[in-house]
DNA sequence: CATGGATACTGCGAAACTCGTAGTATCCAT
DNA sequence: ATGGATACTACGAGTTTCGCAGTATCCATG
């Protein structure tokens, strides 16, 4: 079986990526997801090393202020992580378009 | 902002399903996961029942013994999940085609 | 180059969580 | 109605993340 890149490092690189997109700092990134700002740097800094885990609760709050589908923080394959975000970009008539085009083989 | 489904119940939907779909108890699953036998019914249990939240790794591995990307398991979207499902079947040379279409809007 | 404000990062004990153990409950084929 | 497989749970022990109180680094400006 093909070993996946270490979700871990995929959580932690995709967090980092998306942050610099929205262009946020880590405490007010943390703030903007609800945090308070006296934690908000300490505990997001902790999540993009990897020192510590959030939870899921945590993780999809951070998804939503980074507009990602909470999809995306785990997406081990680059090119699923594009197709993550390019897909939540289209409307409901061409998702299902385009699922019909691919699932049919 | 429209509110996405809470995580942990698309996580443990995906989890169940995704089981089924391989016809495996959750002791099974557990074992195939590398679980110790002892153990794997339990916790397993406790994940799909939202008793309890695995670890990142824990969540990597069950994904990898499942067939399914990890990203799958937080899919909030069931169009998102059946087109994660459906991408990975692609060759390399269609995800880029499939890529190059959605990403130019 | 020196200073200061913003940003990134870390050690520690307290608090919160998941863990394994040892079960019970439910389902269902015979 | 019984046994075996499957699903589920209470509880204390162990492990992890938490907030706090910092230090370190970057870099613009005098």
């Amino acid at each position: 079986m093909a070993r996946r890149t270490d979700i871990r490092l995929v959580f932690q690189r995709r967090l980092l990526e998306a942050r610099q997109r929205e262009q946020l700092s880590q405490k007010e990134l943390g703030i903007r997801a609800g945090l308070d700002p006296s934690v908000a740097s300490t505990r997001i800094n902790r999540y993009e090393l990897g020192v510590h885990e959030p939870d899921f609760a945590s993780v999809q709050r951070l998804a939503e202020t980074l507009k990602v589908p909470t999809a995306y923080l785990f997406a081990e394959d680059d090119r699923l992580a594009r197709m993550i975000l390019a897909f939540e970009q289209l409307s409901v008539a061409e998702k299902e378009q385009l699922l019909k085009g691919i699932e049919s083989t």
